[in-house]
DNA sequence: CTACTCATGTAAATAGTTACATGATTTG
DNA sequence: CAAATCATGTAACTATTTACATGAGTAG
């Protein structure tokens, strides 16, 4: 996909950082656009340095322990900004193992069926607790040309998605039960 | 991920495909689900056969011409069946390359961050069309034992999320418009 | 006879995950 | 001093995409 590249790059742009930090990035903040494990990130930066785009200093720690402080350069930057203002067509809807399961539902008996959408509910409304929790980190909305206005925005986003998500499953599980009542009714 | 197996034990336990037949099927009726090219299918098919899950019959079409039918067999219905009613943990929000320049966009002037979120308006929006138009194959309901009925509510999944990815851009749209015009207020 | 769809595969490259491997520093 | 976290890497495997490769059937 070659988006990887781009959220390091994009990452350096803010600040100079190690390929740990950056990693913790990936596992906080770029959560909701972008994730990488660090197997990934360290080779990623191997070939990002290789082709000038960036470049880093080693520092020590403590006594010993050596850490790599990459930064940006300047054909990096172009890269970077280049790739920050092109449109793009947007992405095939992602896959999803629990909507393959649904689709394939009419296998299985409605209470199963049923038991699939309430652990999905039970979940995803999990998640929408702690993303509001997470939002809570910005008293207001901020100023559209800091950081935090991307961050403010993809968090909005991530919870509007969570709330139709809940919002989706909970209309399916109506429906499943409103053709199981019809059927128990229909049987007596 | 592995689902691709299921995918298509899901597909051979409705009906007899060829592997052209489960490609199309991947491009159309699976689209809100999962994906899959041939060159992914073929091998896979190979793969299942040799496992014993699925089996196929050659017919030819015309003169000359080779097609392999495939069935389900009895223990590739035991898998599949199995993994239909398995509670699954949610999966993480997926990658989206969108979120992530908007993540960034910081980086850039408001008017092209302005122009990268209608650009995903339109697109979005064309594309809650053609799902809007896709769902009308449903007059009603479909009952709750039929294969439609998953393909309904995977499809009603689709549109509201559509509809809920256009609420956000435009929230994003006018929360980016008002900051500028307050810029270009406080600069008059 | 031409263009389009049907039909089946393989090869090469990229992307991504899980596991392996090691060692330093900090906090309780 | 033990456990958690900081820190950097590689190896093996799985998944996915794009391109290569070929040929038959059908409709205009």
């Amino acid at each position: 996909m070659g988006a990887l590249k781009y959220a390091i790059l994009g990452l350096l742009y803010q600040k100079n950082m190690t390929g740990y930090e950056l990693t913790k990035e990936f596992e906080t903040t770029l959560l909701q656009s972008w994730r990488a494990k660090h197997s990934q990130v360290y080779p990623e930066l191997k070939s990002l340095t290789e082709k000038g785009l960036i470049q880093y200093e080693v520092k020590i720690a403590g006594n010993v322990l050596e850490k790599k402080e990459y930064s940006i350069t300047e054909e990096g930057k172009n890269e970077f900004l280049q790739w920050a203002v092109k449109l793009n067509p947007i992405k095939p809807i992602p896959k999803d193992e629990f909507r393959l399961q649904l689709f394939f539902s009419s296998c299985i008996k409605p209470e199963e069926r049923l038991l699939l959408l309430e652990n999905q509910f039970t979940n995803h409304h999990n998640r929408l607790l702690e993303l509001r929790k997470a939002i809570k980190k910005f008293s207001s909305i901020p100023p559209d040309d800091e950081t935090e206005f991307g961050d403010y925005l993809v968090l909005l986003g991530a919870i509007m998605n969570e709330e139709n998500t809940c919002k989706w499953l909970k209309k399916c599980i109506t429906m499943c039960q409103e053709k199981m009542g019809i059927e128990v009714a229909a049987e007596n």
